[in-house]
DNA sequence: AGCATAGCCTAACATCCGTTAGCATGACAC
DNA sequence: GTGTCATGCTAACGGATGTTAGGCTATGCT
């Protein structure tokens, strides 16, 4: 009846990105998320959570006041930190759009790998959240893929890219990079960087950049 | 605390493949189908499934043994279809590895938008399932993967291809293809065969490929 | 007519769920 | 020393969970 098999190929390392939160929080937090990853949020109950962090299950109430606020900080987190991710990438790189979208890609990338508890829960229990908890978080989804298209765009325009369809372009590098969490772990056959920069390229030869920007 | 947002865009239109299944177990099973798609497989209980057939929650169990009997029998139909799709995609394809290339994406990515649910449970809910449930299901998964690997080996040997990377180029293709089950919906911006042959170019691109084999 | 069988039902079990209420403890300010 | 507050605890609530047991009814074969 427990699953016996693991979602993601990775183990816990530094699970959750640097915040302002405190101890207690963050405790919860990487414990929960741990659980979540594994588990799912249906299958993971607040007891769990409470004893897995050595304490008692009502306990946990002085800290969230419900267990969907877990979730929800949780994927608020998840998603803050893949906006930033991107966005720093963005701010110390060329205006080439063909360096930017090497950036892009490679700062996605690096976020499923360097967070893939992260990454996993958030895109799979997403929609678990209500509509109030939902709004903020899709609107942060939503920039990061804006710059993406944003980026499609002006290479397009600029006649550097041979575009297909600029949606389905951002769509299927997203995806691809999405699925790297669910089987990337740290100390496995490629490097973090390894995967990043390859998966920059897949993204360039995929809008059809005609030559190679900056390495 | 319901969710309020789906998983999927698409809705129910032939969840299920034809498959040798008794009238009752297909209504059972394109339920828990739909039910499992928009909650996930633990926030779907027994009840919930039976009393959409129409049914009382314990009737279910003179159609099937247990909760996770019911999950497995969906995920092995997910995998079937998919592997059948791939494999029949190769049968009346040419040689080229050009070719190969374009029919298997073609039909990996025909997969994840006819049958919408069924890709998502099946991609979702895969660690729920016991060991013994899971082994048969994933050595039906590695043997599609293993198709694509086999292509991109034969493209690169025979210099049709110039890969980066056998294993990460298959496991980008693999998953640019399955996110297409989260958002597609037929009526939607994008028809089915549009989607899948601009993923299969963007194959093409991700491996290299030097000219264009036969549209 | 008699009987098997398939399909459905209700009742119930033990356990778990998210959550609330109310109390104990220990550190620290005055 | 006394009050305050954060942080933990146990007990308990109402309801949901997967599952089992046992019985009813209608169809169809002999």
């Amino acid at each position: 009846m427990t699953p016996t098999s693991r979602r993601l190929a990775a183990t816990a390392h530094a699970p959750l990105p640097e915040a302002a939160l405190s101890p207690a929080r963050r405790v919860i937090l990487e414990t929960a998320l741990r659980l979540c990853a594994e588990r799912g949020y249906s299958g993971t109950s607040i007891r769990d959570i409470a004893t897995a962090c050595g304490l008692q299950g009502p306990t946990l109430y002085s800290h969230y006041p419900s267990k969907e606020a877990v979730l929800a900080e949780l994927l608020r987190i998840g998603h803050d930190e893949h906006l930033r991710y991107v966005s720093a990438a963005m701010l110390d790189c060329e205006p080439d759009p063909r360096a930017q979208i090497r950036a892009w890609t490679n700062a996605h990338v690096r976020f499923h790998t360097d967070f893939p508890m992260l990454a996993v829960v958030t895109n799979t229990e997403l929609h678990m959240l209500s509509a109030e908890a939902l709004a903020p978080i899709l609107s942060v989804r939503k920039q990061a893929e804006q710059i993406l298209r944003d980026i499609i765009e002006r290479g397009r325009t600029r006649k550097l890219f041979q575009v297909i369809d600029s949606w389905l372009s951002a769509a299927a590098i997203g995806g691809m990079g999405l699925r790297v969490a669910f089987w990337f772990a740290p100390g496995g056959s490629f490097t973090a960087a390894t995967v990043a920069d390859t998966y920059a390229e897949f993204a360039l030869r995929l809008l059809g950049a005609q030559a190679r920007a900056s390495s």
